[in-house]
Parts: structure tokens; sequence; C-alpha cells
DNA sequence: GACTGATATGTTAGCGCTAACAAATCGGTC
DNA sequence: GACCGATTTGTTAGCGCTAACATATCAGTC
């Protein structure tokens, strides 16, 4: 009758010491804690007070053996950014850890490997997985899932498909975006550095780029878009050839910050100042644009945002697939923001050195 | 008596379908998981077998739910790179999800800001924290740890302190043999870019670099030795002092990447190149390292498993604070390694620009 | 005031696992 | 072969929570 002492290590406390401070049975608690709404006011009020009182806070291992939604979720990624990787999986934590879900972390060699990952979250149980870019863009690693009948969200996927589940930015409007506040700044030789060609981003974040351009009646000049590849080096090599040109660009927008970075390595290597002799940005407002000098300009996603909402899409859905109830894949947009620091200025009135 | 189906969601593998499957109790199949001695060969073998025949893995919930485990600890960083944030992240993960441990990830502005992050921390019912650097140097911080009566453990805490439990690597051993390194590419005039001077860490780093100067009889000239904040611009900044000399510096040890991504831009600016004319290492092993241009020879610390022990050693001193049990700390040094990539080489035999 | 249908609370049992105890089996000794 | 301790296995109960069902309470209606 008596609590068996020796199974019981603090002094934790449970749903049944707030009932009994209440007054009322632990399921009543449990409907407060979970916010049903067939609970008197009065009641709920009370409940709440002792939850504050007595400083209690759920064991998530009990509930989700109790509901049966203890969902494992694999985190599938493949050499992202750092800065990338550390924000993801900052708002994956902070979401699971309400949730209560367990994690799998792997890493694979692009889409080539993912074969191997998911055959191991697979046997380790995994309910569904959530993949990181480049990986969510990858309609290899989808096609898999779905032979696998694994569940999947895809974080950051550009590539459009009705039939994943995803979150993401709208890379398109974000180039257009950041490319018209240069033109609002006066820059009309815009020179572009294009992304990895592998990525779909790469191409939305160009086309952006461009629809900006021709809105406001300024030529896209093929001789001021480079390829690059998503690398430092890449960016400072094809800011060299843009900068080679006679007629120069006042701005130059890189794909992304590692490439941005570059590129201001090479005006600094020919003598020019940034921002004053040209601006400079970037994309993806990883650590890069901010550690470097001057700070970076350039578009952030909300990343930690989008991943937390990456697991709740995900153990909807595996709730869905336990309960045979279908799962409409949804495609989430999330807001962009544009991040001015201190490579970025009004074009030179001076014309240039 | 018959499985009542509607509690169920998928056919999920457990104990009992093992122990049937074997013909023994679920005991002395939940005892060959958890690898307990008292079992016969024969039957450990048995019970192995049908583990992989039927892909049982074990329900983690239900695991800390029965041990009373189920530790919920605190994550309690601030500012680091992200660099270091990620790694840090995929150890903690990687451990955690194995001993089933909940989460709780907070960030704070220093350690000033420590106390509302760990009283709610302490609200939310964590049974400990994890401390990330700079954190993990903070007495002030330990202090207001040892007030909550929280266990805590750091991580690459430099500063020693017998009474607090930690994971980190030797700043002044790993410091001293990429000195050494240097002296052995035949480099003699070493600059040396110090740390910000509110870090340990900075310290350690200087000492191990002035033993290795003693030891190869090379003086440390004061001229040689630049005050840096862990910063690029400061890096930056410290290289074009360092650089003005008359008699230069044939290489740069920098306390941290960004520093020394930071020298490397002035030397570029300078019209020096990395590393022909000279050779600039970093420490840390950061993003920054490998993305800059020549990507650079630094000195790694194992982060993802420094992080993984730390949960450990987490889970341990809790246990061990549940049961009454005295736990003595433990200061466990983990290996570093050095990293060499394209900013070092020997030194110029021609003598420089 | 008896009868409805809603709304609010309580009761029971079980999620998968393991601590503690109980029982069975083993090998060795006199 | 009876007895011992050591080793191996089984049994029971309970970790904290919630789904499902059972019951109680409440308005409102005729």
């Amino acid at each position: 009758m008596a609590r068996r002492l020796s199974r019981r290590g603090g002094n934790i406390v449970t749903i049944h010491d707030v009932a009994r401070h209440v007054g009322v049975s632990p399921m009543t608690v449990s409907r407060v804690i979970n916010g049903e709404k067939n609970v008197r006011e009065e009641t709920r009020t009370k409940v709440l007070a002792s939850v504050e009182a007595l400083n209690y806070s759920p064991n998530l291992a009990a509930r989700s053996l109790a509901t049966q939604d203890s969902a494992r979720i694999g985190l599938l990624y493949s050499n992202p950014s750092v800065a990338f990787l550390s924000e993801f999986l900052l708002g994956i934590l902070s979401e699971s850890s309400l949730s209560g879900a367990q994690l799998l972390i792997e890493s694979c060699e692009g889409p080539e490997g993912a074969t191997a990952a998911l055959e191991k979250m697979k046997a380790a149980g995994c309910d569904g997985v959530i993949l990181s870019p480049p990986l969510s863009d990858s309609s290899r690693v989808a096609k898999i899932l779905r032979d696998m009948n694994l569940p999947f969200v895809g974080v950051a996927m550009a590539r459009p498909d009705p039939l994943v589940c995803c979150v993401t930015i709208d890379d398109y409007k974000a180039a257009l975006t950041m490319t018209r506040r240069l033109i609002e700044l006066g820059h009309r030789r815009i020179g572009f550095i294009k992304g990895h060609p592998n990525a779909y981003a790469s191409q939305m974040r160009f086309e952006g780029f461009e629809a900006a351009m021709k809105k406001a009646d300024l030529e896209v000049d093929p001789a001021l878009v480079a390829q690059g590849y998503f690398t430092y080096r890449s960016g400072f090599d094809a800011a060299e050839r843009l900068l080679a040109q006679k007629d120069r660009p006042t701005a130059i927008f890189a794909s992304n910050d590692d490439m941005a970075a570059g590129a201001v390595a090479t005006a600094h290597r020919l003598g020019l100042d940034v921002p004053d002799h040209i601006t400079i940005v970037g994309f993806d407002d990883t650590a890069m644009a901010s550690s470097v000098w001057p700070e970076l300009t350039t578009v952030r996603q909300p990343i930690a945002d989008m991943a937390a909402l990456s697991v709740r899409l995900m153990n909807d859905q595996i709730r869905a697939k336990r309960l045979g109830r279908p799962f409409e894949p949804v495609r989430e947009i999330r807001d962009f923001s544009l991040i001015e620091r201190q490579s970025s200025a009004p074009v030179a009135t001076g014309g240039g050195l």
C-alpha cells in the first residue's frame, strides 16, 4: 500500500500529487494539462494553480508510453553548412523535447549515400525521417523513402513537389527582393554568382534575380553572371572574372554567404573597398555572414522555426499513418528576411574608383 | 485477455515478442539487452539471435519510466561559434538518444545572463546542466549552479577546478604541439595572436606557445605577440600590426580560426601569399577553417565525443545524486589532433618577399 | 418531476520495461 | 546422496500517464 521507496529516487511531483492537492482525480489533471475542453473553467484554474504551486511538469516518458505517440524520428543530413546544421538542430531539439520524440541522427554523402543511412534508420525503428537540404531536394531520396513506406518531411526544399510534405521559404521571391533592394540603392550593373547547378535552389535564386532586373527594365548582362559552386573558393574565382570587366559591376549578388565572402576577399585583393567601391551581398545568413569583415548583407531563412515545424508535421504524419487516416502533404512557406549589414551601400556617387 | 487493439498503433515488437520467440521470460530478454552478466552464454546467444530476427529495439520511454533514469538535461550555451555548436549538439544528441534523456536547450548572453536561463531550467525540472564554453569556464555560473544544488558538467573547460566535473582537451599541450610543428617546419620568427583575455583558454594557449618556443631556445619577441578577441576583425587588425614589423614573422599562430582567417585576409591585402610567403594557423577547426581559402591548418578538438561523454557523466552524476551516493567529480582529458591543411608550409627558403 | 442530451468527472486497465524478490538449477563437498 | 552456496531464470508489481468506458452532474423540455 505504502509507496515503495526503493523504486523512487528524488521527490518528483506527479499528476497524483497535483490531483490530491486540488482534490480531483488524476484524470482531470491530465485533461487540464493537455488542454482538453470538457473541463469546468473553475476546475481548470484550480488545477493550473496547483501545477504552478507544486512546480509540476509532466513526465514525457510516461506520456509517450501511454499515448503510444512516441515517435522515433530520423534526421538525415548531408554536408550542409554547419551554421545551417546548428540552427536546424536547435529548432528540432526545442520542438522534439516538447513532444518527447526520440531522435536518431545520421549523415550521408549526398543522395547516393542515403540508402545505407535510411536502412539503418528503418532498422532502428524510425517512424519517419526529416530531410535537411540538399537531400530534401533529391527526388532519388524521396523515392527510396516511398519504397520503404516511411513518411518524411523536407526542410528548405526548393523543388516543388505536391506529393512531398515540406517546410521552406520562397527562394525565388527572396532573390527578387534582395535584387530589388540593390536596385533601390541605385545599383544598375549588378553581377550575379550562381550556386551549384545540382541544387534546385540555385536556379530559383537566379530566376528571382532575373525577374527583378527585368521588372526594373535592367538588362542582365551575360558577362556579369558567373557560375559558382557554393564554396568560398568558387566565389573568389567568380568575382575575379566579374571584376575583370572593363565596365565593372557596382554590386555583386552571390547565391550564398560563402561565395559572397570569397568575393569580398577578391575585392580586397584588388584594392576595392566593400562597400565603398562595391556592394557584395550573400544568401542564407550563415555564420560566415557575420564573422567576415565587413559583415555581409544577406537573406535569412528562419531555419530553427522551419525545423521545429517539420517535427510537428512529422508527428502529425506519423499519427495519421498509425491511425490509418490519410495525410495530405502540405507545403509550408515561411517568411525570409533581409539582413542589411555592412557589405552593402548606395551606389558610389563618384562613379567608382 | 486478448490484446486490446484499440491502444496499439503499429506492429511494434516488444520484449514479450522476443521472449515468446526464444521461449524464455521477458525478464531474461531484458537482462540480455542490458548486458547483465548472470545469463548463460547459450541463452544470451539465442536471445540476441531473436532480437536480430524480429528486429526488436527497446522502447526508451518505457525503459526510462521503469528505471526512473529519465534524466532531464539542460544545455546552456552562450554565443559559441556555430561550428562548435553544431558538433556539440550532434554529440549530445547521439548520446542522449541512446540513454533516452530529455533535453532542454537555453542560450544566454554570457555568464551574466545565465541566472535567468538556469532558473528556467530548474523550474522545468532539469536534473542537471551541461555547460558549453565559455560558460563552462565561468566560476560565476558554477556558483549559481551549486547554490541551486544542480549537478553540472562543463565541456571544453580550460580552467582547472577539482570540484567541477568536465570534459576537455589540454589547451596548453595543443598550443605547444602546434608551435613545435611550426618550428619543425623551419619557422623561427613566429607571431602569436592571443584570444579574448576573459577566456581562460586564451591564457593556456599562449602559455603552451611560450613553452614550445622556450624549449627550442627561441625568443618570444613581444612585438610579435598581439592581443585579439577571437573575432575575424580582431585577427585582421592584429595581423596588420604583426606584419607591419621590419623583421616580419614567417608564421602566425592565431588562437582561433576566425582570427586566423582575418590574418589571412590581411596577408592577402598586403600581397602576401599564404602559405608561400607566410604560414598562418588557427585553433578549433571550426567551419571557418575549411571554408576559407586557403584552408587553415589548425587544432581540432573532438567536440562531438566530448559532448557525448558529458551526457554520460551527467547521467552518472544524476543517478548518484538520486541514490544519495557520493559522486567524485572527474576531469576527463580528450586527445586533440593537428589538422594540416593548405595554410602552412615550410619556411620560405628564398627568405621571404 | 421524469426524460432527454449534453457536459464534467471518476475508474480501470495497460503502455513496455525493469527492480526486487522468489524459485529453480547447477556444481562442488563431505 | 544430502547439503551448501553460487548462478541462472521466473514472477510480481509498479514507474507516470492517458484511452476507453462508466458515472455523475447539469440544463433544458414536456
